[in-house]
DNA sequence: CTCGGATGTAAGCAGGCGCTGACTTGACGA
DNA sequence: TCGTCAAGTCAGCGCCTGCTTACATCCGAG
């Protein structure tokens, strides 16, 4: 919507920056087929032209901005939580909003298919890798005999987070859209306590 | 990809039913703006020019795909099941599969915004009313102060459908994409519960 | 000062898109 | 047998897409 503050332009590295974080916020929202580049362009506050240049492709802009979203998701939870509790907190506050102040949006992205077999195989990658991060901060052990039960819950946690943000920003649906830290912690945190406590507890 | 079998043409109302069956397919799986007429009508069988015919435009195509869809969910959850248990499972088998032995991707639909007004109006509210009725199903009273915090609830466990529905059929993310009602029974089970017992529980 | 590479710009191409209007085909009653 | 009208076909329009190419501008090294 609005042109990307003061840019001066004559500086490569940070017209790439400027471009990555409009397509990010474009293709999370409005998904990869319907952004265009030139709308990530004049977000961006930059000519069209220079999205080939430094990113060859509009595929290629959108592997870059998954390879970021990957990075910054493993970066994120590199510094590992102590407690369990500390894990389920974490993931209240990605679903609520992006924890280094940035939008939610990045985990939108995820589900974002482009089309391209090299920048969906990123997206898998990247998601799967989050599934793994997810178990073995929830304490289980990756050699543990049942890991396929393991990563299914870890991977009904994000399915949950992704489903969440998706029918906050992109659905907007009521009272779910305006919910805020306090009304979602309790509820997301059962959910998440749910799939990933070690013994589910007899029923 | 597949050719509808058998269609002799000249049946109206059989082409209007080809049509939004194979636009639904599309719609939900690759997105509203990913998805073009003419493969629809390929899918169909039917010439292009039918689809402007009988439903004006790709938006109304959409919009009565939305229709369909609403009604349908809006059916199934008529006959109104008696134990709380039955409604957890009833949900446990959309996300499997959907129960009438159609696709899951009905749920998927319901994330697909078109950019058009009315019918992305029509899949809010389809979405809103999906949620009282499975508040009302989970035994919740509509004229409980706690009104809102009920529908948050509910609405976190469509999300849940919907993002493990996402992550099976679109991302491919494995093991969810490859797992089975036997494995998703318990735990997606754990998660409706615990969104939608009526007493969360001391914790 | 001047030159050359790096950075940004403007115009436009080929192709695919949704959609249209004039046409043909088929079924059926008079 | 023929007229009629719904059902289906076809060619192509105007537009927008991603991308390319040729050109302008800036700035630091010599």
């Amino acid at each position: 919507m609005s042109d990307e503050l003061m840019r001066s332009g004559r500086d490569a590295t940070a017209t790439r920056r400027a471009l990555v974080r409009a397509a990010r916020r474009r293709f999370a929202t409005d998904g990869y087929r319907a952004t265009t580049v030139r709308q990530i362009a004049a977000d961006a506050g930059v000519n069209v032209a220079l999205i080939n240049r430094y990113f060859v492709s509009k595929d290629g802009l959108f592997e870059a901005c998954m390879l970021r979203t990957s990075d910054e998701l493993d970066s994120q939870s590199s510094s590992r939580p102590v407690h369990f509790d500390d894990v389920i907190e974490r993931l209240v506050a990605h679903v609520v909003n992006s924890p280094d102040g940035d939008d939610p949006l990045q985990l939108l992205l995820l589900l974002r298919s482009s089309g391209d077999e090299n920048a969906d195989r990123i997206r898998r990658r990247t998601l799967e890798h989050f599934t793994e991060k997810l178990a073995a901060a929830a304490g289980w052990d990756r050699d543990d005999p049942a890991t396929d039960g393991v990563l299914l819950r870890a991977q009904l946690a994000i399915a949950t987070m992704l489903g969440t943000v998706m029918l906050r920003a992109s659905a907007g649906v009521e009272p779910l859209a305006s919910a805020g830290h306090s009304e979602l912690s309790a509820p997301l945190g059962d959910a998440f306590r749910a799939l990933l406590v070690r013994t589910p507890g007899p029923s």
